[in-house]
DNA sequence: GTCATCATGTAAGCCGTTACATGATTGC
DNA sequence: GCAATCATGTAACGGCTTACATGATGAC
């Protein structure tokens, strides 16, 4: 699950572990508690696997205004998106303009590691927890209309079924055990309906790609 | 946190592992996913520590109806909460009227693990995750009022916070990341809405307690 | 020169999981 | 007598946390 997230943010531009850490907390509010004991092995795991090398930070790139779209999108950069590279960029600058601080291991991810973030991102494997979802919708622009499609079902699917295991109990328990319960199953029918919109709106998408094909 | 499952389960009534781990998916839908693999170890180690006694299920008890409140309440049991012992009964019997399944380990909880309980309860110690709270709200029957309160209170104030925190970004996300940010950030609101009637509802009880004694 | 922050890493441990092994009881 | 379920337990492992150790850089 660590993994996605640093190949997820590793997509838009090098980064050092340092950094990781300091967006994860950031942006993302889940995994806002994940610590260098963590990351660090996390990283090490990943160079080793190949799914990401580790320059000194003085090599090609540097940031992710440019390469930031990841595989071949070859232009400039789309208007989505790319901003936070852009800002990543200037923020790297901050301190040290144009030589890598001594020390700091900037990694990029490669094409096998492209690879493993599609597959994790899809991932019919492994379990579906809440975080572990909303972890993978945050990332979907990376994945293919259809698969964000599967996705978000699956996850209705998983919850619906939730609801309706849930569906029994309910009485002989006392107020805060059953305010507990309440609140949780008003949580999963919020999420569900949650998921219907994005769903149609995916499958609005999914329709006018279908009758106008370039605008 | 499964120790703090565990106790208040066997506050209600003596039970053995696999009767426990069945009413933990049953009806806490939190903790939906405790496997043998956590349960037995727990209780051997909760044993050894004194907060647990093993029975053959012979003994005293054998079920929540009339010890079920716990510490001493004496009469034979408040309309509330106990109707699920008595259920309990009636299912450990439903095989074997009387006499002990062979090989059945029935835990009885003890004084010492009536303190753990409260402690782990009220805990100020350790982290406040989502599930750890929903978990203490949902046995908050056994805690003072005031503690109950404050349990209340503590859990809003960390809402709140992390409300502010996440405060910024928000920009420079894609669709998908942004819609992940934004309805998380709705749940928490959610959360905190639902607290607060909680919190009011306890501080009418705390009034009313005050005003008109004994009723 | 010293302090805060940036930056990387290791070690120990907790809490839980899956998978495996074993056997009793009951219904048919 | 056979299968399903009840019932307990062990072993290996995974993922993440805390705490610790280390050192570079920049601000003042």
């Amino acid at each position: 699950m660590l993994d996605l997230a640093i190949l997820g943010l590793l997509e838009e531009g090098d980064l050092h572990g340092y950094e990781i850490r300091r967006r994860l907390r950031e942006h993302l509010g889940l995994l806002a508690n994940v610590s260098f004991g963590s990351i660090y092995p996390a990283l090490t795991r990943l160079e080793k696997s190949g799914a990401v090398v580790a320059t000194d930070g003085t090599a090609g790139a540097g940031g992710g205004a440019g390469g930031a779209g990841g595989t071949s999108t070859g232009a400039v950069a789309p208007p989505t998106g790319s901003l936070s590279g852009e800002l990543a960029v200037l923020r790297a600058r901050r301190h040290s303009p144009t030589r890598a601080r001594k020390g700091r291991k900037v990694y990029r991810i490669t094409d096998a590691g492209r690879a493993l973030f599609v597959e994790l991102l899809a991932g019919g494997g492994t379990a579906d927890d809440a975080r572990s979802f909303g972890l993978r919708l945050a990332f979907a622009r990376h994945l293919a209309p259809q698969a964000r499609l599967s996705l978000l079902e699956r996850r209705r699917a998983q919850l619906v079924q939730r609801l309706g295991e849930a569906e029994g109990a309910r009485t002989d328990l006392d107020v805060y055990a059953r305010s507990v319960v309440q609140h949780t199953a008003d949580g999963v029918a919020r999420d569900i309906s949650w998921l219907d919109t994005l769903i149609a709106s995916e499958r609005a998408d999914l329709a006018t790609a279908g009758t106008e094909p370039v605008a």
